[in-house]
DNA sequence: ATGGTAGAGGATCTA
């Protein structure tokens, strides 16, 4: 069973590449962030043709997340459970006795502002959501967009990131509050390339030159982590012409 | 050097 996450920074842009990547590696979960579309304009009938059905759940202009599956989900939930937000930042599903969460967390902006304080209460209302998730579903699977890189080694230039936002110390403790749940950062699992990023920006060339940061994760319940077989991010999609500034990040597991 | 690129939407906002 292979499960990914894709930030595609605009479905109606990226839609191609998405389903060329859906034929290429035939995911049986795919989860999208920065869909940019209202649920009218969602491709899914496109997206049918190629063996996959979607939830999802968007707006105008930004934000957006999906959820693309060879099977028909259940129990599909639209946001985190008692907590206000207009922004459209989660959705969740059941497929046989595995819970998929794909999630695009606030980016923060910067340490300073407004929009880091939302950031930093947006994801104590997801861990309390989690926490119940987790006894429910043993078998849980957050992917997406966390906008955090956990660790030094997660950021091309540790030194100059330093307490900004993606790396500040209240953010990286809010994703350690995440693994005490029970999660497990499944790339680190694994041996791993040096300089191993999802995300490079659009501009200096961030790319070329590996400038990257890694934002987007895959976290699994114990009852996923201790069958999870590998995970990879594919930088093949970053290099193609109009490519997202994210690449897909994805799991195997045994069935 | 506080820049720069991309997307949405139609001027700026967000990332």
């Amino acid at each position: 069973m292979k499960l990914a996450t894709w930030n595609v920074n605009s479905l109606k842009v990226r839609l191609s590449q998405v389903i060329d990547w859906l034929n290429v590696n035939q995911p049986d979960i795919l989860c999208l962030q920065e869909t940019k579309s209202q649920n009218e304009n969602f491709p899914y009938n496109e997206i049918m043709a190629s063996g996959y059905q979607s939830v999802f759940t968007g707006q105008k202009t930004y934000n957006g997340v999906a959820i693309l599956s060879k099977t028909i989900g259940t129990e599909t939930v639209t946001k985190i459970p008692n907590f206000d937000d207009v922004q459209k930042r989660v959705i969740a599903s059941t497929f046989g006795d595995l819970r998929v969460i794909c999630i695009y967390v606030p980016n923060g902006d910067a340490v300073d502002s407004e929009k880091y304080g939302y950031k930093l209460r947006w994801l104590p209302a997801l861990n309390d959501w989690l926490r119940n998730e987790l006894v429910t579903y043993p078998k849980l699977a957050l992917l997406g967009d966390f906008n955090i890189a956990p660790d030094d080694r997660d950021v091309y230039d540790p030194e100059s990131w330093e307490g900004k936002v993606l790396c500040s110390q209240p953010e990286r403790d809010a994703f350690g509050r995440l693994l005490d749940l029970g999660l497990t950062d499944s790339f680190r699992m694994f041996d791993q390339p040096e300089k191993s990023y999802t995300w490079w920006d659009y501009r200096m060339m961030a790319f070329r030159r590996n400038r990257g940061m890694r934002i987007d994760h895959i976290l699994l319940s114990n009852e996923l982590s201790k069958i999870c077989l590998s995970c990879q991010v594919d930088k093949t999609t970053r290099k193609l012409e109009r490519p997202s500034d994210h690449a897909p990040v994805f799991v195997e597991i045994s069935d």
